[in-house]
DNA sequence: GTCTATACATCGATAGAC
DNA sequence: GTCTATCGATGTATAGAC
């Protein structure tokens, strides 16, 4: 009887299926786009047939939706995991330089989330609510979590730690979309230390 | 003889038409973003046929190429006009409080605008040469007309202009994305006085 | 559950009349 | 220059076999 079964690790089964349609569909919603992507290409790159995609998902819009909440949720395990890196205990400015220093340069690195930053913005007007599923899992915990480092910093003296919050992040997403996403880097160069000791120093120095 | 010369205003000739067909692109791109946008919409919208659009502007890509670089060059007036609007001479926190309520009331109101920011963001990675348009055209006016404006004010004490004019832009463009076009506005509330408070205050006293 | 095959609409682009 | 009519390719989605 040997032989009768037939081992076959070469193709996912069931539950494995979706998340190979997840991955094929995140490598095409990513290159191309929401509009431009085809569900003919999601199943080529996930190695199943467009009919499977459309048992697990629905519709492409479902499908859509799906991947990006999920993107969305991934990326928030790694924001979280951020609260209790550099060591919390020390000199403030030193403290949001070097959080400063890793937040460009995960940005300038990560293409992945590039991409993911412009389909959510390009598709906002169109799909309102993964733009706040975006907003909900990163951008508020982020906000989140500064504002609580700044209040427990009452030597700061700032009058607003919410809105300077609003200063640190602006201030550094911003050059990111400028010099990565928009392709500023070549026509208004400016080096990022240039601008993380600016921003500190802003900051920790306001004193009334 | 009366009657045998038809007067016909009511379609656009030559000349005219290209104007049309730029109009029924903006509204058709600016809703739908590219891929999502037929020649066919294009057309219908423009009242044209879908031969004329081709023999105006080659392609797809050519029209949508155009139609930005005009969008772009559109807002560049706006932005130098707003050079000289208010009092220069006076007091540079308040003429920054100005500013900075100027450009959020008008990144609230445009929807036009907003639609432009997200289709150039959303189409940088497939369209840099649009997005580098973007650049040159609004950004970077921007940013050198206010580090003109912090060098002709050496009693602000700023050790470096230009990093912080990046500061003041991107932390009102960031704040205007969020609350705006990310739809954050309920999610992550924030009253723009609060905002443009802290940040003139911060650029304001921050003495050594 | 997963496949192949296909229905039906719409796409970008062009030919040819006027 | 502008139109109507149309081509071939490709899109989303589904039917039916296994």
């Amino acid at each position: 009887m040997i032989g009768t079964e037939t081992i076959n690790l070469e193709r996912p089964k069931s539950k494995e299926k979706a998340e190979a349609i997840l991955e094929g569909a995140m490598q095409e919603f990513l290159a191309h786009g929401y509009a431009a992507t085809s569900m003919d290409r999601v199943a080529k790159a996930a190695g199943v047939s467009k009919a499977t995609v459309y048992s697990h998902f629905g519709d492409k819009e479902g499908l859509f939706n799906t991947l990006i909440k999920v993107l969305a949720e991934d990326k928030f395990k790694t924001v979280m995991a951020l609260q209790e890196s550099p060591s919390l205990e020390q000199d403030p400015q030193l403290f949001l330089q070097q959080l400063a220093n890793q937040l460009i340069e995960n940005g300038r690195s990560d293409r992945t989330f590039q991409n993911f930053i412009r389909i959510i913005i390009g598709e906002s007007g169109r799909f309102p609510e993964l733009a706040k599923a975006y907003v909900n899992n990163l951008a508020k915990p982020g906000i989140e979590i500064l504002t609580k480092y700044f209040k427990s910093h009452p030597e700061l003296n700032l009058p607003d730690e919410e809105a300077t919050v609003r200063v640190f992040l602006g201030t550094l997403i911003y050059y990111i979309m400028l010099q990565e996403l928009l392709h500023g880097k070549d026509v208004v160069p400016l080096e990022s230390d240039r601008l993380i000791n600016t921003l500190t120093h802003l900051i920790t120095v306001a004193k009334d």
